[in-house]
DNA sequence: CTGTATCCGTGAAGATACTG
DNA sequence: CAGTATCTTCACGGATACAG
């Protein structure tokens, strides 16, 4: 990732660009707010998003993952068993999300609209 | 926040998504951030970013405008003068995104070498 | 000063099939 | 059930040159 000369050191720009580095990737939000409410299964998690691939869905859990915001628990059982729960660093930082959910909530029609007439310019 | 999701109504996942949708972009973030100062010129925001392309920084600029999160104005003057300012609409989004910018900034170092830690693996 | 116009490399995401 | 393995596509972002 390029570093941005301005503002801080530890090679973000600012905070914000820091919080999106974790966060970045199609169905990472999703991810953390379906495991706001508990530890998931594989399954789980993927029927509660729908539309997403195995590889797709696997490689954001990895990501997550190594950047420490969920941890995966394999139960080495037959069939497989595995879990998901975010950490206490996912979790704090799922909470820093809560007000953007809101405004998006609050705004969902507007932003709709705004994004749809905008799609089907030429 | 809603515990469901799969598509709320209109074509957003969620609240988080639609908000998402309008910040997607290498520099947005920054943009955003820079703007809650105050209006700002081209070349001023250029300046403040650093290292992006000319071409990179409209696009992203245009991106925001037609989401109504800035407001363009030229003066038609010559030599050329246009600045950038937040919309309200904008402005509230900055505003949510304020948390996210604290967590950021909170955990910094620890994402830091997180991310250092990962991205210098084979 | 504020942009356009091209060309291009990269990687994220999707479709599909297969496995322990 | 919980993944892996390929193959493909395409938008994103970058470099460079040029224009009003």
């Amino acid at each position: 990732m390029a570093t941005h000369p301005q503002i801080c050191g530890d090679g973000f720009s600012c905070g914000l660009d820091a919080a999106l580095h974790l966060i970045s990737g199609k169905w990472k939000p999703l991810i953390l707010f379906f495991l706001r409410d508990g530890t998931k299964r594989y399954g789980e998690l993927k029927r509660s998003i729908g539309g997403v691939s195995d590889k797709v869905l696997i490689q954001q859990l990895k990501d997550l993952e190594a950047h420490r915001v969920l941890a995966r628990t394999d139960y080495q059982e037959v069939p497989p068993r595995v879990d998901y729960a975010l950490t206490p660093l996912g979790r704090s930082l799922a909470d820093a999300l809560v007000p953007l959910c809101s405004w998006g909530a609050e705004n969902m029609s507007e932003v709709a609209s705004i994004v749809a007439e905008r799609d089907t310019l030429p």
